[in-house]
This record gives C-alpha cells, structure tokens and sequence, in this order.
DNA sequence: TCTGGGGTCCTTGTGCGA
DNA sequence: TCTGTCGCACAAGGACCC
C-alpha cells in the first residue's frame, strides 16, 4: 500500500489531501509511521525522529494514529487478495506476498491479475497500492517498490503501480540497483560491503564467496550471494505461527524508582499473557528488556520447563531478573516477551486451585476485555494515580504523546 | 538529529551431559 | 578417573524488516 496510514487517514480528512500529513510521532520521543508524499519532499520519512520531522516541515499536519483501524482497512484489503488466491502471506498491516501460480488459468497472467488487484482496492478502499510481479518474493518486494511514486524535492513523480521481472530478466534487473536495495543490508551490512568494494548488486554477484563470508560470516553471505543473482525459493506460507509475542514501552519521562520499573513490569505481564491466551498459546522462554537512559539496552531471559500464559507467573520469573538492574541512571523503555511458543497444559493441584484458581481468573479476565474492552480490567498493582492504563497492542506504536500526568489522569480506553 | 513497537533471524559464548 | 570434544540448549546481543 501507498503511504498506507496516511492514505486511510485521507478518506476521513479529505481536506488534507495535497497536504505534508504525517501520521505518528506526536510527543517528543516518538518517530514518524507514515508520511504523505508531500512530506517526503521535505525529507520526512518513517522512522524519522518526530523532533526532526518537525524541524523539517514544521508546516505538515501531524495526526496520531489509529492502529485498530488500520487494522481493519487492512483486513478489507486482505479480503480482496483471497478473491484472487488462497496463497497470502501478510508481511505486515500494509504488505502482503500472494502466490497466484495456481490462478493464471482462471485469471490471467500474473501482471493482469496485479492490475485486477489494484483496481478493486482503488474502487472499493479509495486507497491506492504498488504491486511487483516477479518469479519469487525477493524480487517482486523490490519490484514492488519500483512500482511506488517517488517524492523529490521539487515534484512528486507517479509510480508505475505495477512492475514485472519477467523470468530470465533478474539479472537486468538487480545488477544495476545499490546493494542496500537488497533484504537484509542495512547501515553495518552496507559499511561491510563497502569495505570490499561491492556498492552495486552486480558487483555482489561477482565477489568472491570466501571473502564475502570473511566479510559477513557464512549465513549472511551465502543468503546475499543467493540474492543478488535473484534467487529466493522461499515459498509464500499463508499461516505462518508467531514465534514470540511482546510488549513494550518507551516512557515520555525516564524511571528511577525501582518500584516504578516493578510496576510496569507488571502492566506489560498482563498484556503479554493477555495476548498469549488470546492466541492459545504459553511461552516457555521469558525476556525482560531494559533500555537506559543513554539508549544502552540489555536483554535478560529465563526458560522454564512448562509454558507460561499467566501474568503472575511472568511477574514471577522476570521480576528478580529485573530487580538485579539498576534503575537509578534513568530507564527510557521496559519491555517483555515470551518466545518457545506452544499450547499449554493446565495441570492444577488441588492446592494450586484452592490457593490460586490462576487459569480459571485469567479466563475470567479475558472475558470481561472481551465484553467490555481492554481497559475495563487491569492488574492492581499497577494502578497509579485513580485509574488503571492498561496496555493494548499498537497503543503505543510511535512512540509516548503524552506526559505521565495527563496519561494518569486519561480516560481509559478513550481515543487519544 | 536522536532515535517506536512489533517482530525475525543470526552469532557468539557458556554450561552440561554423553 | 581424567581429559578432550561434540552436540545441544540456553542466554545475550545485534542487525534488520515494516
């Protein structure tokens, strides 16, 4: 999709069309999600500090986001992909991957089909979307962003919409893009690959194996070297599993107090194993993140033998973890997430339900979200001030936009 | 300029049992 | 009994993606 949250956005604000919109990143230590073309002009993207972004187009309007609508416009968009093939892999709220080899027949070739797709989503979305048509993912995700309008400074060129690598035209293709085009080069990839002299894809394809894996390690190498001669046999899994659920949180103002980070290690407990139980799994392995002040972070983890979906039993395991860090020099985010996914046994002593009923209250829990929304319940513990915050996925996705006083005194659960 | 939140995957180091 | 080593699981950190 095309500037996606800004698009969606749009349909509801028409009068900013033609405008630098940009949504996320309304506090201080937020970062930008989505920038209209416009904004791009001025050198405002995503994941741009929402400092600079400001500083750059002080002009542009800047909106807060509504992760539970993107979701479900992305949901619609979804739908309009399973009209075409059953074979859809979502990447993200605003990617998907489609496998329509089985679909030629019934609908044309894979570049009429893209058009088809484009079409239905313009007339019944009014969003607009950038399609690569190639043999494998890597190449149609690169062919896709070829396909995307680009923003220069003086003028917004469109897109093509749709791209094709036709089959025998990879090495056309790719030779010319800059290596940081490819999936898995960021900016130490990069400084590597410049070190041995590889800036381009074609000069990847010609390096010398050993040196790139002297460069990159094994793994890194053999994956790139794949690359840059179009070759990816991944196949596109409609029901890929998650292999970890978390939660985390950057604070509009550091923490201090040992007993603040206890309490928000609690908050996010609750909304991992809430989330857990949704998905009908536990975590065997625990991990508590802490960033500091200085942007410093560290990681702690601890497996246990049997799969966790409870709040209190995260608590737990990750607050002695947590309680052997000290916050004094300031903590900007705390986070927690469970991996080693899998069901859960609930195996209840007599003592256990007498003492505890665990699973029987966090069912219970789930329940009154579910009738009554996320915030309606949340962990005493972690009530400050005279209402609960309770954390809900995407809540927070670009960062705080508030001060702790105004969040306390928040009406919970109401649009911010 | 000052860096979010949700993830995946890889590397390195370490401890442990066979 | 001691030592080396191999494989595995785990812990921690880092790079990268959208």
């Amino acid at each position: 999709m095309d500037a996606f949250f800004v698009s969606v956005e749009l349909r509801r604000r028409p009068e900013l069309a033609g405008q630098p919109v940009v949504v996320g990143g309304t506090g201080n230590r937020g970062v930008v999600a989505a920038a209209s073309y416009e904004a791009r002009r001025f050198g405002v993207h995503s994941a741009l500090p929402s400092s600079v972004a400001r500083r750059r187009c002080p002009h542009a309007v800047f909106l807060p986001g509504d992760h539970a609508l993107y979701g479900r416009v992305s949901a619609a968009v979804n739908e309009v992909f399973h009209r075409y093939t059953p074979l859809v892999e979502p990447l993200s709220l605003d990617e998907a991957f489609l496998d329509v080899t089985g679909s030629r027949g019934l609908f044309g070739p894979g570049a009429e089909i893209a058009r088809a797709i484009r079409a239905d989503i313009e007339r019944e979305q009014q969003l607009t979307c950038s399609v690569g048509v190639a043999p494998n993912k890597f190449l149609a995700k690169l062919a896709s962003v070829e396909a995307k309008p680009i923003a220069r400074p003086d003028r917004i060129e469109p897109g093509a919409g749709v791209v094709e690598v036709a089959p025998g035209d990879e090495r056309t293709f790719l030779d010319p893009l800059p290596v940081e085009r490819l999936w898995g080069v960021g900016p130490v990839t990069l400084e590597k690959l410049h070190s041995i002299g590889v800036r381009r894809v074609a000069d990847l394809a010609g390096v010398d194996r050993r040196v790139l894996a002297t460069a990159l390690g094994r793994a890194q190498a053999d994956h790139l070297a794949d690359l840059a001669v179009g070759h990816d046999d991944r196949p596109v899994e409609p029901d890929r599993e998650a292999k970890s659920i978390g939660h985390e949180e950057t604070y509009p103002t550091d923490l201090h107090e040992p007993s603040e980070v206890h309490t928000e290690l609690v908050r996010l407990a609750d909304a991992v194993a809430s989330r857990l139980r949704a998905h009908g799994v536990g975590a065997r392995t625990l991990t508590v993140k802490v960033r500091f002040a200085g942007f410093h972070t560290i990681t702690r983890s601890t497996t246990s033998s049997e799969r966790i979906d409870e709040a209190s039993l995260i608590v737990g395991m990750l607050g002695p973890l947590l309680a052997a860090i000290d916050p004094t020099p300031g903590v900007r985010l705390i986070g927690v997430s469970g991996s080693n996914l899998g069901p859960v046994h609930h195996q209840l002593s007599f003592d256990d339900a007498v003492a505890s009923s665990g699973s029987a209250t966090s069912a219970t829990i789930d329940e009154i979200r579910r009738r009554f929304g996320a915030s309606a319940i949340g962990p005493a513990s972690a009530v400050r001030g005279s209402r609960v915050r309770v954390v809900r996925q995407g809540a927070q996705q670009w960062g705080p936009d508030q001060q702790p006083d105004q969040q306390r005194d928040q009406e919970p659960g109401s649009p911010r």
